[in-house]
DNA sequence: ATTGAAAGAATATATAT
DNA sequence: ATATATATTCTTTCAAT
């Protein structure tokens, strides 16, 4: 199991900045050759920790209306799907599902008529309730502190530690507390590929 | 008002995709020349429409613990206080305040214990209630859609249509639905600039 | 907005630590 | 295993049109 030296946090925190950052810049500021920041932006990208290079919109100068967040109580069993079709609504930015059947939106509407967005993209009888509330303000963290490398293990759930093992399947890589619970996951992942 | 074309769509939802994408490869795929995108971009950036260049990096795999969404219901005048400290926390990923006073929280805390970020984070006397939920999954978008370049105007709210002007104070661009706000604006800011 | 030339940056390979 | 130096290739920028 790799984990993440000083060096890998600063590069991490110098392309959260400005991922258009020359890699030469970046070396200069960690002491590295730009071939070495290469190799190990590929790297981040393998371990998953970086997922992707991207752009900040500003949404909110996109779409006429004001931001809001969006909670939806869902019925029984119907929060995954109301998440999903939701998730292609334009004017939804962010899309969490979370335990006990709920899905918060984080989105920006016309004259806060947030109704009107869900009855296009949700089958209304799918909601118990759904309580809308104007954003004032929103950030997201461009820190990350003294963070460890520290996935679950994709089996049990443990987490994972230098004894910690790693399994590439169809081009995603997953995470193991022991080479026991490796097995049992890539097992039961062939099993569950050959019947399809 | 300068509005957005086709063009210019499809550069942001291919900068959305891979913002380390060469501009010479977005060039090709919407039919112009590198230096043609590279003056496009500079525009984006310019509007405020691109806020900067990022990296999307998996939170949950560098700090131990579970994905969760606090609601932070806050005492009468705390809650901008309570979004910025939070924000600190190593473990926040994003924040929201809304109005009424509520703080929305996605972080990830160890074993799902997130009275004591927030205990070290914001003074719970500030604090009337909280509740705090597992994320099971949670996505952004990727997509733009047919959006339209549609701000509000800084002094009045209203939207701004083609008539609109925009201002640029202190490297920070505004957009006002008409002349007069956009003085009403200006005379404001320098008034409030001068008082410091 | 394009072209073409020049500067600059990223990667592959071989090599050294 | 991980970094480096160099060479090659690919990108970006600048000027002129």
């Amino acid at each position: 199991m790799p984990g993440l030296d000083d060096t890998d946090h600063e590069i991490l925190q110098l392309l959260l900045e400005d991922a258009r950052r020359p890699y030469s810049d970046i070396a200069e500021r960690v002491d590295l050759s730009a071939p070495a920041i290469s190799d190990r932006v590929d790297r981040l990208v393998e371990m998953g920790l970086i997922q992707g290079f991207t752009v900040d919109v500003d949404r909110s100068l996109l779409q006429a209306g004001v931001p809001v967040l969006i909670e939806v109580d869902a019925k029984p069993g119907r929060a995954a799907d109301i998440a999903a079709s939701v998730s292609d609504a334009d004017s939804v930015e962010r899309v969490y599902r979370t335990a006990g059947g709920r899905v918060m939106l984080a989105a920006t509407v016309p004259q806060s008529d947030a109704s009107e967005l869900l009855a296009e993209h949700v089958d209304l009888g799918d909601v118990n309730r759904y309580e809308v509330r104007m954003i004032a303000d929103s950030e997201w963290a461009v820190g990350l502190g003294g963070a460890e490398f520290a996935p679950d293990c994709a089996e049990c759930g443990n987490s994972v530690d230098e004894e910690g093992e790693q399994r590439t399947l169809d081009g995603e890589r997953y995470y193991f507390c022991c080479g026991s619970c490796a097995e049992r996951f890539v097992d039961q992942y062939e099993s569950l590929k050959d019947g399809v």
